[in-house]
DNA sequence: CCGGCCATGTAATGTGTTACATGATTTA
DNA sequence: TAAATCATGTAACACATTACATGGCCGG
């Protein structure tokens, strides 16, 4: 028996755990409510449920549409999820695609890494935008699983406000760096 | 003519345009100096390598050992860097353990979420430790490539002193769940 | 002389995304 | 009626890690 990815199970049968959906709403909600950790594509879903479902553990409804399919978690998957709940926690390693560009930033000139910064900004406010609105949401909502939610929401949004504190920080920085000493090197200007 | 890896490529040469070096140290390299953000496995430099080596991007000098190369970038392969620097980027999308299991919460118990909460402190503080020896060591050397470093280890810093700052925040909220409201959870009693 | 580190390399395996194929239903 | 959305499913591909196989060098 293999160790199987049990990440997306982890996934799928946490969000049955909340309410019976078909693997489209699975997905969608994977995609908007942990989209901002999480990720489950199609490819992965599809095949989880039959197999959860031929392990016993969770259970398929005839949905609205004909061919379409609502699954609900059973008391067996309810035992399992928790299970993986306990289970250890393998991260696969980080890979930040900014921080690479930034830190090879010399061969880049400070002048492209500002705009750099200036797109992190960017994307990094939008999405405290949407986390914002969906902690207002879930505050409004006041379910049993959402103080749990809120605690991730509060991690991404101080995450946030992290990054913009850094942003502006590199900012400063990177300008000294470029406009510093206009004819050559970097290195000259930084120094004491 | 497929799209091929190129991050890996981009950290091997960025690796090699801050200093020559042979595929062992490359790797080395990037998990002790990049490992806060990014990581690369033998099974993708070795590959790599001599992939680059056969563009003519790179070029392999004999190292100290019989059978042991030092590599060093070209003006091609600066070339390239600077392209692929430039490059759109593509992070993989998040997966973050810690947060799903936290999400679902409600099915572990704020007893068990607590003890997370501790895991998290406890390797958020070693890194942060090992961030800033980084950073003071980085500081000394004063390399040309340094403000650039300085830049990544900066980031990660703060997200770390915010995931403190979270890490107490959310100690606050269980405590109070767990002790506040006596049957609730539905797969364990909370107290022994 | 043995254990640990330096050093290279490949094969197996897992994991996950993308692209595609298909078709029903709702909405404009 | 056309487009968007709901809905399912699979095959191909890309990407990376892990484990293994191999061997030289150095310190104790």
């Amino acid at each position: 028996m293999p160790t199987r990815s049990s990440t997306t199970d982890l996934a799928v049968l946490g969000a049955l755990s909340v309410e019976p959906m078909s693997g489209y709403e699975l997905r969608r909600a994977i995609h908007e409510v942990l989209g901002h950790f999480w990720s489950e594509s199609f490819g992965q879903i599809y095949p989880a449920l039959h197999r959860l479902r031929d392990e016993g553990l969770i259970e398929a409804q005839p949905g609205d549409r004909p061919g379409s399919s609502v699954f609900s978690i059973n008391d067996a998957g309810r035992t399992r999820l928790t299970e993986l709940l306990q289970g250890e926690i393998r991260d696969r390693p980080p890979r930040n695609g900014l921080l690479l560009r930034l830190f090879f930033g010399r061969n880049l000139g400070a002048e492209r890494c500002l705009a750099l910064l200036d797109e992190t900004e960017a994307s990094t406010r939008a999405q405290l935008a949407q986390l914002r609105a969906t902690q207002a949401e879930v505050e409004r909502e006041a379910s049993p699983d959402g103080p749990y939610f809120l605690l991730t929401i509060d991690l991404g949004i101080r995450t946030c406000e992290a990054t913009l504190d850094w942003v502006e920080a590199s900012r400063a920085t990177l300008t000294v760096l470029d406009g510093g000493d206009g004819s050559s090197s970097p290195a000259a200007a930084a120094s004491p």
